[in-house]
Parts: structure tokens; C-alpha cells; sequence
DNA sequence: GCTATTACTATCCAAAAGATAGCGGCACAT
DNA sequence: ATGTGCCGCTATCTTTTGGATAGTAATAGC
């Protein structure tokens, strides 16, 4: 019966249609990742975001900042001064998320030699294939 | 200093030339997250999975399990049999993020109602602001 | 021969990500 | 008075990725 496999409540991400399954498809971005984890130790403007995160284009943390305020992760707080001054920080739900998060970046980093030698094993076969 | 931010390594998930940082482009992927869940539980064959996961395409599966595979994540064992058969399991790398993904599942699950209702709220400000 | 089975490839199209340039509005320097 | 800089975007264009659909290989059974 799989019972292990489906939440409490009914939902199940493996089905199309189940709402966990948007929201896995929002989490699935390393913007999101990145965005949660950098604001997980307190708010943070615009530009300090850009700043932090290496080689996100504006267009692409506007975006990510727009979706994370829209399902209610991120809080958007706007100072109406010259020159413009907005200030992002997690809501209770996003800080929740936050733990998790900063687990899986902490994995990636750990384990980050593993599996960079994992890929040059694979191109290493790759390349003896192509040599027999 | 961020001293909590920098891993022990010295590996940093938010700088693009890091390790780590293709690592978890390599996570951010709704397909990668299934699979691995998926998995969790014992090996399962090409078809089953293609069965447990609802909307993904033969060639997503294939793409994702190649990518699982290179990275050390996912063992790929080949019956020479007619029709094929082939199984997929993870290996003792992957076990370890299952743990972590299966989390995130979890909390997506667990989070769905309270986002989808986040969401509802987004939009229905959204339209308040056309009619204004 | 013809069909069924299984795990993929190949091709094409749409959607998303990424790069680059520009805007608004005011303070301050020239 | 014109010019420059600040900051948080927005608009446009190009490239990459994802998704839909159709086809392939190899053999057993009818």
C-alpha cells in the first residue's frame, strides 16, 4: 500500500496535480536555495543579495524574491526614500524552510569532493570508451 | 566574518566557481528530488519509476538517472535479457541525501495547504490592485 | 511474418534562464 | 542648469533547458 510513501494528510508530491508538487517545482531552483539560505540569518537588502550571491542576474533575483514573497516565505518591505531602499527577510514559514535548506547546501558542501571525483570517474570511462 | 556561512572545507555554495555550487544546481531539480524519493525504498526498474512518476517523459528519466549516475548517486545494473531489464538503486551517497530530500518532500507536503493559501492571497491583491 | 515487450533515442517546439541595456527620481557636484 | 551617481528594478534579446511525440533494437510467442 505504499504507507510509508504518502503524507498524512493525503498529499503526495509524486502526483501531478497535488498542490506538494508546486510547491516541490518552486523549492526545485538553486535561486530559491541560495535566496533562503542568504537570508536566513536576517534581512537583507536588494543589493546585498546581488552581492552575495555570485552571478545572479537582477532580473533573475526579482523573480526569485517574487515567487519566495508570493507563497508567503519572504516579507518585502519597501522605504519610500531617494534612492530606493527595500529590505527582504524570512517570514516564520520561510525560517522553517530555512533549516532544511541549509542542511541540503551543507551536504552539497561536505560532500562536494566526492562527487566531483564521482564525475571525473564517469568522464574518465566516458573517454576510454570512446578510445577502445 | 560569516565564519557559519563558510563550510569547514572552505567549500561556499553562493561562489559560481565552487564545487558545491554545481552540486546544488545539480539538486535543484523537481525530477532529481522524485527520483531519489522515489528510490529510497529499494531498487526499482526503469518502467516502475517511469510509472511512480506521474508527468515525467522517457527522456527526463533518462536524463535524470544519467546525471544520478555520473554523480555517484544512482547504481545502474543491465539485465542482457530480452525484453531489457534494467534496475536502479542508489547507492550509499545517495541513501544519505535521501534522508535529506525525503524531508524536503515531506515539507512541502506538510506546507502545501498554508502555501496554496499564501498564494490565493497573492493573487486575489493582485487583482484588487487592476480594479482599484 | 506480425505483434508485444522494454528501455531508450531523436526530433521538434515551448518555456525558462541568462546577458545586457535602460529607467525613475532626487541629491549633490560642476 | 547640466551632469553624475545611487538603487531597485524592468525590457529586450539570446541561449539553454524542459516537454511532447514518434521511432528504434532485439527477441519470444502467435
Amino acid at each position: 500500500m505504499d504507507s510509508e510513501d504518502a503524507s498524512p494528510l493525503g498529499y503526495d508530491a509524486f502526483r501531478r496535480t497535488c498542490p506538494s508538487h508546486t510547491v516541490l517545482e518552486m523549492l526545485a531552483s538553486k535561486w530559491v536555495y541560495l535566496t533562503v539560505c542568504a537570508l536566513r540569518r536576517g534581512r537583507l537588502r536588494n543589493g546585498e543579495l546581488a552581492r552575495k550571491m555570485e552571478g545572479i542576474t537582477p532580473k533573475m533575483l526579482t523573480q526569485t524574491l517574487r515567487v519566495l514573497e508570493r507563497d508567503g516565505l519572504v516579507r518585502r518591505q519597501v522605504f519610500p526614500v531617494i534612492p530606493p531602499r527595500v529590505e527582504y527577510e524570512l517570514t516564520e514559514l520561510g525560517q522553517n524552510l530555512a533549516g532544511l535548506l541549509s542542511q541540503i547546501r551543507s551536504w552539497a558542501e561536505e560532500h562536494a569532493p566526492e562527487i566531483k571525483e564521482a564525475r571525473a570517474r564517469a568522464s574518465a570511462d566516458h573517454d576510454e570508451m570512446a578510445v577502445s
